[in-house]
DNA sequence: AGACCCAGGTTTTTT
DNA sequence: ACCTGGGTCT
């Protein structure tokens, strides 16, 4: 049996992580160590050594990671059996769980829908509100991201309460409580609640703990630097005290401490399972030497690590640019300048290049001058079209249509387009919840006693929305009927006429037009992909626990040049990579350097260096538009950090060196194609 | 109830 | 420079 062609080309590290088969094990694999690689063939090792794919969890963090993972296997054994393992992201394992039956052990309905980032603000400003938090010093945001903090720390809002030190934090914990009454009332759950909820669960129910313990018997754990301490709870109880858990990840590219990430996790994995073995894959097959080099040189300053250092085969290649540029128009300019440049005599395609950068206005100066001169791009994240008006008033006419006890989504839509209801008859029907005790607002508004409150054309216009709504309920649970349904729905609530009244310039109206349809053939595609189980909550699901990087498929399409945020690149690689905006406050973020954070903005300059292949050029401005007005920028201290030996520094005028007479004559070469194809 | 206007605040990173 | 939200006018 193990003719081993699963793991042929492997190192000898490697070799070791792929073919350990019980018990705790972790690999610590620097970037560009072929990780996805190892524990792909880990897998396809342990089916070679009888064990049944059914048994086998590999929990990554991104939706893209979990699809290229199961794609990866599937190239390696065969697209069959690869279906029965389960690879899913933390949320959409503790979403498989729930669904499958434990969330009815919890109190919730196992189609409880999902409230979206905005949807929870929504809620929370409600409840601020209700509890008297508002004005000077009450931010939704803030309040929304304490909580998530506290749900991911295992902190109840009981115990928030108790332990609170200032009267900010026990107006949080009480916000907290009515917070996750409330989502429990309307069948809902937060991201968050996914996690949570899971260790709730086996808590609660022990037969269920046994029963995934006895199914889900080999653990993997993709970038597990990043894991928080409710996933460090799910993994360690699901492996109980076989241990077959394996986990993956670099401390030195843990980037997600501020949302509850806890570097601990993966620094003490070994006094937490003392029977680990540790692997070290230290060969970088990604980068040049030069790269490789002044990525050691950065992170070597860091006291807390694991300590690797890694080493390539290839030769050192050239050295890192530096780029000075007067200001930041100037830095949208140059940079797309070079890049066309680059393109044109490397000859490689526009896919080849990445401008990244540490927060995501810096975006827009790269937009703007890159759709100047033509140059292709796709801007990843930046959740815009999640957050576009039109899309969140089309998911809650989805949700309200759904799920009859969605109070939320049906007050966001209920005059949507306008249907006469304002803030009087808003309270007539607060005073209505009151007396009946928390009934559903839907429920409500059919009730006579509501409607007789009411002028007869507004009552109208009621009933007929709530017909509707109860309509299209049916037409989205009927099976295969998704994209019609929708646009019904959205036909029929007068939406799509409304946009017309509701946007005023034509212009802006028709795009939110185009954005609907295009949420539309979204869904259509989804039904193509997913077949019979492409249902109305299914897709709500798949939407929101989409990332940034899912909804940039734009099959067919080029894709051009990649704009990102640093945190979105992990994992990612690219031939040439540009690093903008390294000053100090913008990277080192200000936020960071107040709150002495060095360390992990060091490690976020480490990801950003090795994400290059080849080529690596950081760019710094010696002014910049700060909220308008102009400031004066320092250079990034981390540019100090770089071996001088390792980098040239450059001004525009020095960096774009003419093309040889052979190159120019490519360019020119490939313009006129260009103009003949069009 | 809806349209329009001005002032103020705002900027980290995201499953 | 941008957007949100509040306030005022029709």
């Amino acid at each position: 049996m193990p003719s081993a062609h699963h793991l042929a080309g492997l190192n000898p590290q490697q070799r070791e992580a792929a073919t350990h088969l019980h018990g705790p094990l972790l690999i610590l694999a620097g970037a560009g160590t072929g990780k996805t690689s190892v524990i792909t063939r880990r897998a396809a090792h342990l089916l070679a050594h009888g064990v049944p794919p059914e048994a086998i969890l590999m929990v990554t963090f991104t939706n893209k990671a979990a699809r290229e993972m199961r794609e990866r296997i599937a190239a390696l054994i065969g697209a069959e059996p690869a279906r029965q393992l389960t690879v899913a992201t933390f949320h959409g394992f503790g979403s498989r769980l729930l669904r499958g039956g434990g969330a009815a052990r919890l109190g919730y309905s196992p189609r409880f829908g999902l409230a979206t980032p905005s949807y929870q603000a929504g809620l929370v400003k409600t409840l601020m509100g209700e509890a008297g938090a508002v004005g000077e010093g009450f931010d939704p945001e803030r309040f929304l991201a304490a909580i998530s903090r506290a749900k991911n720390a295992l902190l109840t809002p009981d115990a928030m309460r108790d332990q609170a030190r200032a009267p900010l934090e026990l107006k949080i914990a009480a916000v907290y409580a009515e917070y996750q009454k409330r989502l429990r009332q309307m069948d809902l759950m937060d991201f968050d609640d996914l996690l949570v909820l899971i260790l709730r669960l086996w808590e609660n129910c022990p037969d269920l703990l046994q029963a995934h313990r006895a199914r889900y018997r080999y653990l993997m754990v993709d970038e597990y630097q990043d894991t928080n301490p409710v996933q460090f709870q799910i993994v360690a109880t699901l492996a109980g005290t076989a241990a077959n858990l394996a986990v993956v990840g670099d401390d030195d590219q843990s980037i997600y401490g501020w949302r509850g990430a806890d570097i601990t996790n993966i620094l003490s994995f070994t006094t937490h399972f003392p029977a680990a073995k540790v692997i070290r894959l230290e060969q970088n097959y990604r980068s040049t030497g030069a790269i490789l080099q002044a990525a050691n040189a950065v992170i070597a300053r860091n006291p807390k690590r694991h300590g690797k250092t890694l080493w390539s085969a290839q030769p050192a290649g050239e050295k890192i640019t530096i780029l000075r540029v007067p200001d930041d128009t100037a830095e949208g300019r140059i940079v797309a300048e070079i890049l066309r440049d680059r393109q044109a005599a490397a000859r490689r395609p526009w896919t080849d290049f990445a401008i990244l950068y540490r927060s995501n206005h810096q975006s827009r100066g790269f937009e703007e001058a890159l759709r100047q001169r033509q140059i292709p791009y796709t801007l990843v994240g930046g959740r815009s079209f999640f957050e576009r008006k039109e899309i969140l008033d089309g998911l809650a006419m989805i949700q309200a249509a759904l799920n009859p006890r969605d109070d939320l989504a049906l007050l966001r839509i209920l005059n949507v387009p306008p249907r006469g209801i304002g803030d009087k008859t808003l309270e007539t029907l607060r005073q209505l919840q009151q007396l009946a005790t928390g009934a559903p607002l839907q429920e409500l508004l059919a009730t006579p006693e509501f409607l007789a409150e009411l002028n007869p054309a507004t009552a109208d216009q009621i009933r007929r929305f709530t017909a509707t709504l109860a309509h299209c309920r049916g037409e989205l649970r009927q099976p295969g009927n998704l994209a019609r349904a929708i646009n019904a729905l959205f036909r029929d609530l007068g939406y799509l006429d409304g946009l017309g009244r509701l946007y005023k310039p034509r212009e802006d109206a028709l795009n939110r037009h185009e954005n609907l349809m295009e949420f539309i053939t979204a869904a259509a595609q989804f039904e193509r992909e997913a077949g019979p189980a492409a249902t109305a909550d299914a897709f709500l699901e798949r939407f929101a626990l989409m990332d940034g990087n899912d909804r940039e498929e734009k099959d067919g399409q080029e894709r051009g040049v990649t704009l990102m945020t640093i945190h979105a690149a992990k994992g990612l690689e690219f031939p040439e990579v540009i690093v903008a905006g390294l000053e100090h406050n913008l990277f080192p973020h200000e936020m960071a350097v107040k709150e002495g954070n060095l360390e992990e903005e060091r490690r976020l300059f480490y990801v950003a260096i090795t994400r290059a292949k080849e080529r690596l050029t950081l760019v710094h401005c010696e002014k910049r538009a700060i909220r308008g007005a102009p400031q004066r920028r320092r250079p990034s201290p981390f540019l100090d950090e770089l071996p001088e030996t390792l980098v040239e520094l450059h001004t525009p005028e020095t960096v774009l060196k003419p093309l040889s007479r052979e190159d120019a004559k490519a360019l020119v070469l490939a313009r006129l194609r260009a103009l003949r194809e069009e």
